[in-house]
DNA sequence: GCTTGCTCCTGTAGCCACTACAGGAACTAA
DNA sequence: TTAGTTCCTGTAGTGGCTACAGGAGCAAGC
């Protein structure tokens, strides 16, 4: 049994976050010792890893939720994993799709901005009335 | 002048938003009407437009200040627009970079994910001990 | 004049996923 | 014993909004 510094090594997460994941039920308590603190199991240290390494592939903590009960209840449950993870990939999309546009715009913003020049022409356009009304839109953010 | 709803229409901005950049100082107050509306001029929505397709384009408010301080004092100010804006595209490059890495990681792992398979292929290596430790590091969330 | 329905007001709390701190208790090594 | 480290709880802050409660103002129709 390992405590909460060990677990955060072993794991990557950071000991708060660890504490944040058992206070939002993400992760189950963990046992304590006689003096109070906190001890993991290879498990439970294994779960964390989980939670981290989904994080890092940007699930939000409700997919990792259903994740976690699917790997508990290891009957076929790759089906929904795959949608999960498809939809998940579709969301990736739109977002390097999103950056990509804004990229293109920002650089044809900033091309006619040079250093020197009294009134930036950037800012200018940006304040103008009606300057790119239709691509900028309220797409999610 | 306009009440908060037609400068919300005429900007973009949400009404709520536009009450919380006033609360930020983000935007200055506007005046009021003797029932106690906000009355905006046409300049005070143009700066709100201003903001939003700031925003629109992935800049933070605190840049976005930056922007509308450079606007006010109107003289050589294109430098630090510049310098700015290209922080801000390296930083969108960057988030490009991370996203398709994450999509690479994301098809590579579900690719073996089957329906019907009993144990998910995809769980059980985000489940394993040494698994891509070197590629899914802390980067920038 | 009165009602209906819309817009607006303030203030506060919630969202996500943490992160940071204060003030104290419990271990470990010399 | 003492010093240093790790841990504990609880609370508040981050960014950029969004949502709601409970009330007030205002315009149009009867």
């Amino acid at each position: 049994m390992f405590t909460i510094g060990k677990a955060s090594e072993q794991s990557g997460v950071n000991i708060e976050t660890i504490r944040y994941y058992e206070r939002m039920g993400i992760v189950p308590k963990p046992g304590r010792s006689a003096g109070g603190r906190r001890l993991y199991s290879s498990n439970e240290i294994a779960k964390l890893r989980f939670v981290r390494r989904c994080r890092d592939l940007g699930f939000p903590i409700s997919i990792i939720q259903t994740f976690l009960s699917l790997t508990e209840q290891d009957d076929r449950s790759c089906g929904e994993v795959k949608t999960l993870a498809e939809n998940h990939l579709d969301e990736i999309n739109a977002k390097i799709e999103n950056l990509t546009r804004l990229r293109e715009a920002l650089l044809s913003l900033s091309s006619n901005c040079d250093e020197g020049t009294a009134a930036c022409p950037m800012l200018d356009s940006l304040m103008q009335d009606g300057f790119g009304e239709d691509r900028a839109g309220q797409s999610g953010h």
